[in-house]
RNA sequence: GCGGCUAUGGUGAAACGGUUAUCACACUGGUUUGUGGUACCAGUAUUACGGGUUCGAUUCCCGUUAGCCGCCCCA
């Protein structure tokens, strides 16, 4: 009872309060909205587009992201929760979801499904990375894979429905995107990119120079501008792409201008993991021109992955692409741009009780207004009229129902207008008849 | 992994060497035990943690941890 609470010894001890682990983060009921929002809106366009939903396990081999992501990436390098498990084997979180749908795709013998097999997901992804706006080490990722599609107007399909989930979350965006080629005229490329760099070594900046033997095509990307005055002038990536890369990127140019898709073509973009090709995109905020993005500044990012299957094991090559979306920025956007998800709906009736015997037949009858389809909300848990009449004011109910203990013996209830205050006692039998009609009159 | 800034009740702030640590909002309870949205009263903090300087530390110094921001990288 909350009565005994003074009469208890304060407890000397004091225990040290659990935290989250840093980087990780609660998501609160307010919070929640945002979350609803868009987990409403990425269900929908999903649906819209045939995708079907998949759930992979979180935690896999981590082999199955050494090789695929790549060894040398940070992701995997640095970043990656990986332990040895109590069987000694080496596991980790995932730190992306492509390489497990991969896999899935792989494992469950997908490719003699009607091609392309088109797949979403949404779920938590884990990076041991320095937390920062935007950047979380347990951050959630909502992502479509369409694999066994070659073509070009998968790519361009694909963009396509990452700028509508934006816009249907009513948010500004633009779309780079770029093509980084094969694997071999991307090394081709990568020769050519450092030997231009070396030229210029002494002006670059310490990362650059860095960049310069871990990882190149980093290069282009610099936010220096003593660096970015160099690459302005860089050999591009374009221009060295193969034939049929060249000939996917323009039909891929040519699918977005028919449908008006509005991007930009930014030669500088590249991606991390190891195993994309040809088409990459990245989905950035669209502030006016002048707004200054930051650094962690992409809501989604994708692109073609064609080796990806076949190098896991896959029977034959098998072309797919993909897009993810980090979910915490876009909702961080909509904060940002002043997006209001929609609020909860308002609750049409309160219910409110008055002494024991009140609250134990307020119990039952709560259940049979909602049963008749009434969004009804309660605080059983207090006693005093004036308090829940309070809590209904707050839920910004739109009546009010009193069960006292005179209403019990006499089998009425009250129905309170919360607007008007006007209130009226009615028997208990036609309660729900007389709420419809009041309701319908609102 | 590197650099900068910060850390006071649930939230936002004040005090900046000496106060019973102040205020607002929120929360809980109450203002003769049955009436809200507009009143009043009360309650809720070993000032992040550990150490140091000092007669005395929320205040100064060091360390740790965490948060924010930039870099790296990335969604």
């Amino acid at each position: 009872m909350a009565t005994d609470k003074k009469e208890e010894e304060k407890p000397v001890k004091r225990v040290k309060t659990p935290e989250t682990l840093r980087g990780m983060k609660d998501i609160l009921p307010d919070e929640q909205i945002y979350w609803e929002y868009f987990r409403r809106k990425a269900r929908e366009i999903s649906a819209a587009y045939s995708f079907g939903r998949i759930d992979m396990p979180i935690l896999e081999d981590e082999k199955l992201f050494v090789r695929t992501v790549g060894k040398q990436t940070d992701i995997v390098e640095k970043e990656m929760y990986n332990f040895i498990d109590k069987g000694e084997s080496k596991v980790a979180l995932r730190p992306e979801a492509t390489a497990s749908v991969a896999r899935a795709y792989i494992n469950h013998g997908m490719l003699n499904l009607p091609q392309p097999v088109k797949l979403w997901y949404m779920g938590p992804m884990f990076r041991y990375d320095r937390p920062q706006s935007g950047r979380y080490r347990q951050f959630h990722q909502y992502g479509l894979e369409v694999i066994g599609g070659p073509d070009s107007v998968v790519d361009a399909q694909l963009i396509l429905i990452a700028v509508r989930l934006f816009e249907d979350l009513g948010l500004k965006v633009k779309v780079e995107i770029n093509s980084i080629g094969t694997a071999t005229t991307r090394q081709e490329y990568k020769i050519e990119l450092i030997a231009y760099a070396r030229k210029h070594r002494k002006e670059l900046c310490e990362d650059c120079t860095r960049r310069l033997s871990r990882n190149p095509l980093r290069l282009l990307d610099c936010k220096q501008d003593a660096c970015r005055v160099i690459m302005k002038d860089a050999p591009q990536i374009i221009d060295w792409l193969d034939e049929d890369s060249k000939q996917h990127f323009m039909q891929l140019i040519e699918y977005l201008d028919e449908i008006s898709v509005p991007y930009v073509l930014n030669p500088h973009l590249v991606r991390g993991l190891d195993y994309y090709n040809r088409t990459v995109f990245e989905v950035v905020p669209d502030r006016g021109d002048d707004a200054d993005l930051g650094s962690q500044s992409a809501l989604a990012a994708g692109g073609r992955y064609d080796g990806l299957v076949e190098q896991m094991g896959g029977r034959e090559e098998t072309a797919a692409v993909g897009l993810a979306v980090g979910i915490e920025r876009a909702i961080l956007e909509m904060k940002q741009q002043d997006v209001e998800p929609p609020a909860l709906p308002r609750p049409d009736i309160f219910f409110a009780q008055i002494g024991a015997e009140a609250r134990r037949a307020a119990l039952q009858h709560f259940e049979d207004v909602r049963a008749a389809g009434f969004h009804v909300v309660e605080a059983f848990g207090k006693s005093s009229l004036k308090g829940q009449l309070e809590a209904a004011n707050k839920e910004n109910a739109r009546f009010t129902v009193i069960l006292g203990q005179l209403e019990v013996q006499d089998n009425t209830i009250i129905v309170r207008d919360m607007e008007s205050g006007a209130q009226e006692t009615i028997p208990m039998e036609q309660m729900i008849d007389y709420l419809k009609k009041e309701m319908g009159r609102k």
